[in-house]
RNA sequence: GGGGGAAUGUCCCGAGCGGCAAAGGGGGCGGACUGUAAAUCCGCUGGCUACGCCUUCGCAGGUUCGAGUCCUGCUUCCCCCA
């Protein structure tokens, strides 16, 4: 258990104090190493949409923290295993993405990357690689005589990923099949080319790596080993990163910084203390004097996390106007001028204005919330169906529409 | 190759004697209570030019006043035997 092994060296006693690790294939022996030189480490991470989410963020963190304690961090694309399709923790089989789409999403994922490391030539500057570089190339014959046989289809049958699927008498198709081998080769190839003796990932990954683990002593590289993070959940036990329009995507167009941010302002009491460890860079006595902050207090606290977390991905500045917008719109109850805005004509009906903004999907969706009363302009509530947007409304020229009483739009003409 | 099952509201699971816009969950959204929290309670969750109309139960036909439900063919998936 990690909680009876007290890690001497920075990397992994930074990991431990802010909660990044849930297993380790040998803590003693890593610890020792990290205590030795520089080490080098690699998060793989899928392409199989055009940005990262949350759940991505942890390992993202880790590589950050291990950099930070002098370590140099790889972060692998997996433009050749996205082809394949990781079966882990899938009911199905995930429609096969074609190569253009898993290019376009590999180049689309890449920019996050920045934020959080630093690439470049000095020691310990991060190294960014593609898999693909080297799956593609593999030749059938010679990767079944040189890893396949390395292989025991007895033992791939028992890990959770493949006997899952068997269990519940799901498809798994021969590709699939295959991925873990795949991630198992990454592995070596990496402690080839780059020396590296560490993989990290969610908690989800840890069959792929510690049978990468396992392929590089029988194919005879150094000792490699593997690290992983628990799974990212709310304290009431469900798995985050989903909300009402899809999940939460570290890319800003995909969403924005005030989204972000408020995905974080809403964070529940029980979690803001793990959060901030996880998610921002703030020290640990200052992270604990604000964990301290109980009752309706503690919502400053979130106030910090939300800045501090949307900071490290937006920006200070896109942060504090996130940060200012909210201000706004919750505590003074005025329409900040940077709340999202639409251009909607003069007699723009009432329904037809909340599925042009997204508060509704369509106008029987809009109607019934209309109904219950959750939508108002320039915050009075209005429940008639009929309302016509008019001159009238317009406040220094614009109409501040809401629903519900988190989502606010700005609507110009 | 032979035999037996399955496919339901496009978020998921899942009931469904021939009258069904289709039970029940989960999830989501909204309301109340609060602190932009959690828990709890209530409402909504196919569409529309809306006391009515239109479109939905793998696909295509058929029987019937009427089909998710019965019949025929097809597709896909699963299981057993070979």
């Amino acid at each position: 258990m990690t909680s009876q092994f007290s890690p001497k060296s920075d990397f992994l006693r930074t990991l431990m104090d802010r909660g990044y690790i849930h297993q380790c294939s040998d803590f003693e022996g890593l610890d020792q190493k990290a205590r030795s030189g520089m080490l080098t480490a690699y998060v793989g991470y899928d392409c199989t949409a055009p940005s990262l989410h949350i759940g991505n963020l942890i390992s993202g963190m880790m590589l950050h923290w291990f950099q930070q304690t002098g370590h140099r961090p790889i972060t692998l694309m997996g433009g050749g295993t996205t082809r394949v399709g990781d079966p882990s923790g899938k009911d199905e089989t995930r429609k096969l993405l074609t190569v253009e789409q898993i290019e376009g999403n590999k180049n689309s994922i890449k920019g996050v990357f920045g934020k959080l490391l630093n690439y470049g030539p000095d020691g310990n500057g991060a190294i960014m690689v593609d898999n693909a570089e080297w799956l593609t190339k593999l030749n059938y014959i010679d990767m079944l005589r040189d890893i396949g046989r390395h292989f025991s289809i007895n033992r791939m049958l028992t890990m959770d990923s493949v006997k899952l699927r068997l269990e519940r008498e799901q498809e798994l198709s021969f590709i699939e099949f295959n991925y873990m081998i795949l991630q198992s080769y990454d592995f070596v190839e990496l402690a080839r080319n780059y020396n590296c003796s560490l993989q990290m990932g969610g908690s989800d990954q840890w069959g792929n790596i510690v049978n990468g683990v396992d392929l590089g002593r029988r194919m005879g590289t150094h000792q490699l080993y593997a690290l992983t993070t628990p799974l990212l959940t709310t304290a009431s036990g469900a798995k985050m990163g989903k909300t009402a329009s899809g999940a939460v995507w570290l890319n800003a167009d995909m969403f924005s910084p005030y989204d972000y941010w408020q995905f974080w302002r809403n964070t529940e009491d029980a979690d803001v203390s793990r959060f901030l460890k996880l998610f921002t860079l703030m020290p640990l006595d200052e992270i604990a004097r604000l964990s301290a902050l109980a009752g309706s207090e503690i919502n400053d606290a979130k106030k910090i996390l939300a800045t501090e977390a949307t900071a490290l991905l937006h920006g200070r500045a896109a942060a504090e106007e996130a940060a200012e917008t909210a201000r706004k719109t919750f505590e003074e109850g005025i329409a900040a001028e940077t709340l999202p805005s639409f251009n909607l004509p003069i007699g723009t009906g009432l329904l037809a204005a909340n599925v042009a903004v997204g508060f509704a999907s369509s106008n029987s969706n809009a109607r019934q919330l209309v109904e219950s009363g959750a939508v108002r302009i320039n915050d009075v509530v209005i429940t008639d169906t009929r309302r016509i947007l008019t001159a009238e409304d317009f406040r220094d020229g614009a109409i501040k529409l809401s629903m519900g009483k988190k989502k606010h739009v700005l609507i110009k003409a």
